[in-house]
DNA sequence: AGGTTTCATGAAAGCACTTACTTCAACAAA
DNA sequence: TTTGTTGAAGTAAGTGCTTTCATGAAACCT
């Protein structure tokens, strides 16, 4: 008595052509004449036809979709990694699919879930920590994967070298003559997190002691990542008795406060003290901020190619990419 | 292209007996006998085999897929709208796919294929405008929808009321005593997205010229998006005979600019010209830019609130939501 | 003209299973 | 002994869709 619903075998007769050329205006439509496609089309919606899901998944070898696993979808230097996948992505034919996590448990469930779940083809894991039994579980279930800001034996990896960021950071603030520094970090929240301020600090604080300009207590300040806490903490350097010359911050975000928190106070930018961030977001031009680039597009498209080259071909060997860094000169030094 | 999960095939051979077999003891265990049964049940075991079927079923039941189609995947008002989308949807059982149009051709292919291909359960449009025979489609394939920025009969929407914006501004500016004004706003590119800044320009020009203070040629601009042409354009504006008191930029990326270009010019805000913008990006806050707050975070949360209920029950009215707009006062006006 | 690409299409071979149909051994009944 | 029944297992024909390959036609060279 029910009818079954259409089949691509009903479009493919009602428009005249073959089952394959329904299904290539619905996969594939640029490989298939304008004029065909209209007429398949018009079938399509004559018969309401709507592909099973199951039965393509079934056929179908690949998913052409990408997995994006982020923790703050929300942040900028987030967003500018999310922005060199995209642009990639979006030139090939595969979808990008994010999954922000906001909570260890969310994390979790991914984890579980994604690589036996099948829906996606790689997986980009940004700024998150990898378990062992983790990485084990998506490298049996040959879920190609690749790591941003955290290596693992079993993947591909795009880091960047954060203790040489600190080091960085001090010798281009020495080299322009200060010596009385501070260190803006973040405390080590949220627990699901990755959290490479702790290694710019020591590479900060080696390389200042190593020149004899050593790091006390007082002049580390390490805070969630929220606003008004950074600028309390700047506000509590720049009310030291003898406060700091210049201020490192270990992300752009938080010099922002510092900056705010500077101008508040009345002084400038770099006559009474010194900002160096780090990342060079697009907002740090904007506020004219001297920071370190650490190629954040760069580390999205890369990982983009890394995984495409690795899903192609997984025997493409794997690849521990470190990033360079540079510092970018502009106002607040 | 892969190596696929385990099949039945496998689980066969391992097992010693046929396909069919293992199918019927996941079926129908009863008629088959105990020790075959046991054995079959030992080799899925082993194998992990997961029937995919089930388990593509399993995971469909737990997980939707919401599409947003997006221009402009890399400017910050969107990544806002983003976030509050991303903000509502990681809770809940539904995936989120991007697909960021980055060209008319491109927007063409999304538009056709989507509401037919059935990759996603339910669409969000971005700024994008929305022809009657798209919509048509859409509607036809059931494919439930939510526009922002934009309306159609069809659909539910989220929208602001950009002339009122406009008028807004204006009044905003007016009553701070400013009288002489000039307004920046964006060009028609790129082609296939919507241009919300004419409707600003409308109201702010109606504003003016009811209050006796019309705004003429010469204090109009119109550029493309780029830093570059939005401080050159200031530039221009500054240089005239009579610089303008105060101006309104439509957006606040290109009040960044405007900003960036008064500083340049040793000029300060608001003393010598106020800089008023329009969406209130994160970034206004750190450039202390007074601006025009349009809930982009709410937008984007609304529209996906609106999508669930939808999708949970398709007989749900459609609603075109207004949001309010607010002027948030900070330093440059 | 002759040769080479490119494009649009259809035929057919999968994909991972389910199920109707079949075979076959074993045991009971005639 | 022959025949009938049964339970257990295998064979193979679908299922609705994707994709590779082959083919013919049109478009591009010299």
């Amino acid at each position: 008595m029910k009818k079954r619903d259409p089949t691509i075998y009903q479009v493919a007769e009602t428009a005249g052509v073959s089952i394959a050329t329904v299904s290539r205006v619905l996969n594939a439509p640029h490989r298939v004449n304008e004029d065909t496609r209209k007429r398949v089309l018009k079938a399509i919606e004559e018969l309401h036809f709507v592909p099973k899901a199951e039965a393509s998944a079934r056929a179908r070898k690949e998913f052409k979709r990408i997995g994006v696993l982020t923790p703050y979808f929300t942040e900028p230097s987030f967003v500018q990694r999310m922005r060199g996948i995209s642009n990639i992505l979006m030139g090939s034919e595969y979808e990008l699919i994010v999954y922000a996590v906001e909570s260890l448990a969310q994390l979790r469930g991914y984890l579980d879930m994604l690589p036996i779940s099948r829906r996606i083809d790689g997986l980009i894991i940004m700024s998150l920590p990898l378990a062992n039994g983790d990485a084990e579980r998506i490298r049996n279930n040959q879920l190609q994967t690749i790591l941003i800001e955290y290596n693992h034996p079993f993947f591909s990896s795009i880091e960047i070298d954060n203790e040489n960021g600190g080091r960085l950071a001090a010798e281009y603030l020495l080299g322009k003559g200060y010596r009385r520094m501070a260190f803006i970090g973040e405390a080590g929240e949220p627990p699901y997190s990755l959290h490479p301020s702790a290694y710019r600090l020591t590479g900060f604080q080696k390389a200042l002691a190593a020149a004899g300009a050593p790091l006390s207590e007082e002049y580390i300040g390490l805070n969630p990542l929220d606003l008004e806490r950074v600028k309390e903490q700047t506000k509590r350097f720049l009310d030291l008795p003898e406060p700091p010359e210049a201020i490192f911050a270990c992300s752009d975000i938080q010099a922002a406060g510092v900056l705010k928190a500077v101008r508040e106070r009345g002084l400038s930018t770099p006559d009474d003290v010194a900002v160096l961030g780090f990342d060079n977001i697009d907002l740090a031009d904007y506020m004219e901020l001297t920071t370190i680039d650490q190629g954040l597009d760069e580390s999205g498209r890369t990982a983009v190619e890394l995984l495409i080259a690795r899903m192609a071909n997984p025997e493409r060997p794997m690849q521990n990419i470190k990033l360079q860094l540079s510092v970018i000169e502009r106002r607040s030094v």
